[in-house]
DNA sequence: AAAATTGCTTAAAGTAGTTTAAGGCATCAT
DNA sequence: ATGATGCCTTAAACTACTTTAAGCAATTTT
């Protein structure tokens, strides 16, 4: 069994670990692909037909505005799970990208054999509806961050929170994941130096 | 049995519905409760207990600062759930209130009792897994609508989403939601109003 | 190796949203 | 009934953030 199984398989034992016949399955339902920086999983337009585990590497999910914006809605790097999940559970084409940020090695499957997991195994269910609980709370503490908070507090609040990711990622994409311009946090920035 | 069962079990046909076994579980394990304008059911500093499904009145769930201002987290109207997910199942203290906007009333399960249902039944895992999907794309959409949107384009998305909402709710609370000041929400409509 | 693209910064001018203060109208408690 | 409280609005002054434009360094592509 390859490592990129592994990896997936330790990440389950965060929550209800899988027993052998489970692990199995997962093996046979899951495809591991190889995806190069700036290579897509997903477009806008398409339906997004994976529901993806980043085994290694990192991705940006983002929504391009009407004047060609980008707005990054979230990332995903090792042992996080990546996915439209409007469009996936839809099946209806997706307002979203999926991109790469660097080179990458995920796990995939497949929006039938993932309703498989769910409807032979209970502890699919019971796992994914944690995973997505914790998801929740994390995309909650940020909105609220966003209606309470200024863009410098904001920032600060990344660095604490993700202080790798916000190692590997440019600023610009920061920028546009807290919703500000990449000039403006260049001037938080410059203003956060000042004070230290 | 009493209607406010009767909704909830109505409301789990959306998804995949109980069978009696589950249905009687359901109204042994859940408690009605009656709250009054102003009632909380969840106070800062409080552990969040239960896991609340409105039947009847309004809620909104929100976060003071520094400053003692109030941000509006979410509503919940009938039929919706709302809980402080991290604090239910960390039972640690919550940082929010949750209160009653307008008399009502609730059905309310306790964390141990959820558990219970969870472990016995597949099918409450998975619904849940679901209600808690859907919870997490609508807060997707409202976290892209955050970082790339107007404040008068959030107000006018929010009149189309939530109409029924809207037109409950007092408009100092729909301008906490949408992370704006009153004031200024009073400006976005006369311009609106201009426009028209 | 040269050319093109991307990332970071600076600064000046403009706009979106806040603050403060005030007044009017409705609802609620005494 | 009377005073208090909550809600909505207006307006002037202020601040947080954007836009535009430009320049330089680093990385990527050819």
């Amino acid at each position: 069994m390859s490592t990129s199984f592994n990896a997936l398989i330790e990440h389950f034992k965060n929550y209800f670990p899988l027993d052998e016949k489970e692990r199995v399955e997962l093996s046979e339902r899951f495809n591991e692909r190889k995806i190069k920086r700036r290579g897509f999983i997903l477009q806008q337009g398409d339906v997004c037909r994976h529901f993806t585990f980043v085994v290694s590497g990192c991705f940006k999910m983002y929504a391009v505005d009407q004047a060609s914006k980008e707005h990054n809605l979230q990332f995903a790097a090792e042992n996080d799970w990546i996915t439209d999940l409007s469009s996936f559970y839809s099946e209806k084409p997706s307002g979203a990208y999926i991109e790469a940020i660097e080179p990458s090695v995920i796990l995939q499957i497949k929006h039938a054999d993932l309703l498989h997991l769910y409807i032979r195994y209970h502890k699919f269910d019971r796992n994914f509806r944690i995973i997505i609980e914790q998801k929740y709370i994390e995309l909650q503490n940020r909105m609220l961050q966003s209606i309470s908070s200024t863009a410098e507090e904001r920032y600060l609040s990344f660095l604490e929170q993700y202080p790798k990711l916000a190692n590997r990622l440019p600023n610009t994409q920061i920028a546009s994941y807290l919703g500000i311009t990449p000039e403006f946090l260049s001037n938080i920035r410059k203003g956060l130096i000042k004070k230290s």
